[in-house]
DNA sequence: GCGAAATAGTACTAAAATAGTCCTACTTGT
DNA sequence: ACAAGTAGGACTATTTTAGTACTATTTCGC
């Protein structure tokens, strides 16, 4: 639950290899090379990176891409709104009425306390945190990086 | 993004009706008429919760549904356990090799932090939280819960 | 015992969101 | 002029989610 969407996912390895490659422009091309995603989709990543604002582009020949800034000025939360949009975590019905009765709507106070700190998480965390070597207790091959948020079942 | 499944967000709402007629049963039908959603939702959204222990049912004629516990002992991080179940909030692909290589698979270490910073906000709010009324300057009617994440676009 | 009222479980269908691809246009260096 | 690149949008397929329906089982009340 709540799970990102693997674009999303995808993005920040996209943006992790445009930080590896830093000062000199990536192609498309190139970073679908190093990170083994799809060209279509590294490069649907890259336009949608660029016109958040998170990425630049060089057009023509030699062209390529970059971060727009250096990469610890780049947090998990501006990665996430670049590539997922402005959702909300709770959404009424589109149906009215639903919303109207009392026991429904007192809902969002408490709600609106676990945004706040789900983006103050998100805000703590940059992009040269997210591709920092793993712990030493990771294994380094072969290693998924889902992480459980629920623990039974 | 990061948002909850409507059906989550309606298994508040059943869960803080059953919250209000503590002490008595409450048949899926009167859930139903009480938060306006239809009947077999409803109905379903009882059946997940009792089977992950957040409510009890009883069975046949005058059965019905109730908190399996005080509303103040079911958590927000509970509730998404129960409806959405253990799903991650990355994931890698399940094409094999995504995960092997340097740049792409270092990135876990710091959403596992967010991850804990998540569900701590989720298990700070309890069910009873959830139902308290909403701050002075919220409007009572129409009001929908949604809380954007993202203020930009 | 029988019928009504309820939950239990499962299977199915429809709708929506997501992922992924492709095509055409524009830009720039050689 | 041509080759190598990005820009943008349209389109399709897939997957997930939402919603419904049906059948079986349990229990109360008469």
């Amino acid at each position: 639950m709540l799970r990102m969407s693997k674009l999303t996912d995808y993005g920040t390895l996209v943006l992790a290899q445009l930080a590896v490659s830093e000062g000199r422009l990536a192609s498309a091309h190139q970073v679908s090379l190093d990170t083994r995603l799809s060209l279509p989709t590294v490069s649907k990543l890259l336009k949608s990176l660029v016109r958040a604002g998170l990425a630049v582009s060089q057009r023509g020949a030699r062209g390529g891409y970059a971060l727009s800034r250096p990469a610890e000025e780049i947090s998990a939360a501006d990665i996430l709104d670049a590539l997922e949009g402005p959702v909300a975590i709770t959404e009424c019905s589109s149906a009215p009425g639903l919303c109207e009765l009392e026991s429904s709507c007192r809902v969002g106070a408490a709600w609106q306390r676990i945004n706040v700190s789900i983006r103050e998480a998100l805000d703590e965390v940059s992009l040269a945190d997210l591709q920092q070597p793993s712990g030493p207790n990771m294994p380094p091959d072969r290693w998924k990086h889902a992480i459980r948020l629920s623990v039974k079942h």
